[in-house]
DNA sequence: AAGCGCAGCAACCGCCCAAAC
DNA sequence: GGTTTGGGCGGTTGCTGCGCT
């Protein structure tokens, strides 16, 4: 049957938004709202224009404290970071960062993220190769027992990614505040609040107050562990995830990404604790059975658990070494 | 100086979902 | 309960500007 369109297109203006236009719909807006009918706004203050390109208009330029280019590192670790834990859920990525647009971050990491980190990859991914060699000729040698600083640096996961997944059964207590929290835990704990809410989760402000008022009131870890933050996310969000990251831990990723995920092991080292592969089921035909899925995502996500974030530091840190080339190459 | 290729970005397209009818 | 409709989202396209040859 289809769809009717949403608007009359042999009639609509399409390509870029001249600075009139730009200004009626941001006066008409900011004085009256988008009255709920996006479809309906274009024709009310005279617009030749889909409704659906005035919402993508304001939402991405005209609303107020849009901010445009210039991603700090932190915001550049955020967008990996989340990016390898949901992938491109740019909408919920975007939601992290205040005055960021989904378009605008999406944008970001197709053209310039993405190829930093690949850049690194590489890099990576030569030193480990030249290891491995190493390595294998010690083991040639008779040399075996210790293994060289630099093959554990490339193979092994940090201490950190370690020690973190010790929270599978025991998470880091979310409510704790300890002496050591800077203002980075406490950001990191806000962000986590605020995008468990956005996805679902329960979070009580009276018990967040109820609390020591410097600390971020996060769903009890139980209600986490027992699976509420997932039933309580939409369907498609839970599947999403879980067949993306579950299933097929390299499905849903870039090519390139996938590869590199492949390629490195220190990366999928992190990464197994979101495919669960200690509760693994496989089932005949390879995939991973249900009972494996039904490990929630939540369990490891680093979105509940920033210390998963800090097991990103090595891409973070190539992010710091890799300047933005602009059009050299 | 002109042509070419590439990167960055704005905008569109089409699908999905939920609310309204 | 089925259909329609609008909002929202992610993927993709195409334009523009810049750098290189």
């Amino acid at each position: 049957m289809g769809r009717a369109p949403c608007c009359d297109k042999a009639n609509v203006k399409k390509g870029p938004w001249s600075p009139e236009e730009d200004a009626k719909l941001k006066s008409y807006i900011e004085q009256n709202g988008t009255g709920g009918n996006w479809i309906a706004l274009p024709q009310k203050i005279g617009l030749k224009r889909c409704g659906k390109s005035c919402r993508l208009r304001w939402l991405n330029y005209l609303r107020p404290n849009i901010k445009h280019g210039g991603f700090s590192e932190e915001e550049d670790n955020i967008i990996c970071s989340l990016y390898i834990s949901i992938g491109s859920r740019w909408s919920i990525i975007a939601a992290q960062l205040p005055g960021r647009t989904d378009n605008d971050i999406k944008n970001y990491w197709n053209t310039r993220l993405k190829k930093k980190l690949l850049g690194k990859q590489r890099k990576d991914n030569q030193q480990a190769r030249r290891a491995l060699k190493q390595e294998a000729k010690r083991v040639e040698d008779g040399g075996l027992g210790v293994v060289s600083d630099a093959f554990r640096s490339v193979y092994w996961p940090d201490q950190q990614q370690m020690t973190m997944f010790d929270g599978v059964h025991n998470p880091p207590d979310l409510h704790h505040n300890s002496n050591n929290d800077n203002n980075n835990n406490i950001d990191d704990h806000a962000s986590i609040r605020k995008l468990l809410i956005k996805l679902g989760g329960r979070f009580s402000s009276d018990e967040g107050t109820s609390r020591a008022s410097s600390s971020v009131s996060v769903m009890p870890t139980q209600q986490i562990y027992g699976g509420d933050a997932m039933n309580l996310m939409q369907p498609s969000f839970h599947e999403g995830v879980n067949s993306q990251l579950m299933q097929n831990p390299s499905t849903g990723f870039p090519t390139e990404l996938d590869e590199m995920f492949q390629c490195n092991t220190v990366k999928l080292e992190g990464l197994d604790y979101f495919y669960g592969t200690a509760n693994m089921i496989e089932g005949n035909n390879g995939s991973i059975s249900s009972a494996s899925t039904s490990m929630n995502w939540t369990e490891v996500s680093p979105l509940i658990y920033p210390t998963l974030s800090a097991s990103y530091q090595g891409m973070q840190q190539c992010l710091l070494e890799e300047p933005v080339h602009h059009g050299t190459q």
